[in-house]
DNA sequence: TCTGGGGTCCTAGGACCC
DNA sequence: TCTGGGGTCCTAGGACCC
């Protein structure tokens, strides 16, 4: 170890902006049934029941209604509340308006979720004639409301894991922000539950350790936490209980997976019905592939069985894949097997697509008359031609005919 | 009470290779 | 004759987040 110590690097600048109860506030401005005024307002049901609240306002709050809740339940709580679906489409150009005002502060803007943003002011003291991290996250607020109508809040420090337990203390609607220095006492207030990635599981594997807060933790060292939690997550924790995150800002890297889900109204207990689920879910996801230009090479198929049970298969292909035919193939082999282990009940279908590459810098090195290529060149330009049509006419004029049969478009 | 949909990351075991 | 390590990739399951 060197005796010099290291130049003290200058403290980071950084904040969290989180829209509070984002889709409440995206479900009112857009006022779909004209649910602008209305008070109780729950985001995220579903026609059938089988839905959870996505977000409530806080009216509805105050009756005990909170997030991932089963809508039927919320709606015991809150008879009153207007129940809308997620504004999807909505959200993320809301979300993408909102990017575009943060990236007038600072080039640093790394969007964590739909409604959070992390942003990197480090640097940009002079710039801001020395201005302070508080008054340029109250600058940034005003401007985020004034361009997009969000209300959001915003929390700051020196590092991300600090800026996201100060934006805590600043909801609904301020600013608050962790001076540099006094990090350790700001995370040593709080219980261990509330450290984010710290969840009713890991929680209650603490609590039997006899550790509640972030003080009954302190007093142990790293390797005492190592041999309790393993190597990992000891350490992992050790840093996080003293307010310590070097993780640096940065913009998203690139995707790793795409899925689709869909829960059914009722149950299903036919693979004949699984499978023509499955087939829009894949269709949707190719298209989705295709159009971002990549081709994936591991297909999971997973299912939720009706007592709960999350089962899947995956399987990585030989050769990365893009046309509908292949994965539509893969997918309904895995689906057929997971049937064949267990013939139960099945309230969710879902599939995703992982170990993804550009389909531009593939490299075409296969070697020929080892195994049969997933997929050739007709299926993709196939694939590609459906992709014009649907573009053309609406997603329905190309699902697989047999689908259209069984399921006709409801008449209009 | 009766549990959505979209993601990321981690772990542990087994196969396979050197 | 009894048993190496290390590395990578794949799979299943699960925790966690919004």
């Amino acid at each position: 170890l060197s005796s010099t110590p290291a130049p003290a690097a200058a403290p980071r600048r950084i904040l969290l902006l989180d829209c509070d109860m984002f889709f409440v506030q995206v479900a009112k401005l857009e006022d779909p049934e004209d649910v602008g005024r209305a008070d109780l307002l729950i985001v995220g049901g579903r026609a059938d029941g089988r839905g959870v609240v996505a977000s409530a306002s806080y009216a509805a709050r105050a009756f005990g209604v909170r997030s991932a809740m089963p809508t039927s339940q919320a709606l015991r709580l809150c008879p009153d509340a207007r129940v809308v679906p997620v504004p999807r489409e909505a959200c993320g150009r809301i979300h993408r308006r909102i990017h575009e005002v943060l990236e007038r502060f600072t080039p640093v803007v790394e969007a964590a979720s739909i409604d959070e943003f992390y942003l990197d002011l480090s640097g940009t003291e002079r710039l801001y004639g020395g201005e302070t991290l508080e008054a340029t996250a109250r600058r940034i607020q005003q401007r985020v409301w004034e361009d997009t109508r969000i209300a959001v809040s915003i929390g700051g420090g020196t590092q991300r894991l600090i800026a996201k337990l100060a934006v805590e203390r600043a909801k609904p609607g301020g600013v608050h922000i962790v001076p540099a220095g006094s990090e350790a006492a700001f995370v040593e207030r709080l219980a261990l539950a509330e450290i984010p990635g710290v969840g009713p599981v890991f929680a209650e594997t603490l609590r039997r350790r006899g550790l509640r807060t972030v003080r009954d933790a302190l007093v142990y060292d790293e390797k005492s936490l190592c041999l309790w939690l393993g190597e990992g997550r000891g350490r992992w924790l050790f840093r996080r209980i003293r307010g310590m995150d070097e993780t640096p800002v940065a913009a998203r890297s690139e995707t790793k997976s795409i899925s689709h889900e869909r829960t059914f109204a009722e149950d299903i207990h036919s693979l004949d019905a699984l499978q023509a689920r499955l087939l829009p879910l894949a269709v949707d996801l190719g298209t989705e592939l295709r159009k971002n230009g990549w081709r994936a090479r591991t297909v999971t198929v997973y299912v939720r069985d009706r007592d709960f049970r999350d089962r899947q298969i995956s399987r990585t292909l030989g050769d990365p894949v893009e046309s509908d035919r292949a994965i539509t193939r893969a997918a309904l082999a895995q689906l057929q097997e997971l049937w064949r282990r267990r013939g139960i009940g099945v309230r969710l279908i879902g599939l995703a697509l992982s170990n993804l590459v550009s389909a531009g810098a593939q490299e075409q090195m296969r070697l020929e008359g080892i195994a049969p290529p997933q997929e050739d060149d007709r299926d993709r330009s196939l694939a590609r031609a459906a992709d014009r049509l649907r573009e053309r006419f609406g997603k329905e004029a190309l699902l697989a005919g047999r689908q259209l049969e069984k399921h006709p478009p409801p008449g209009e």
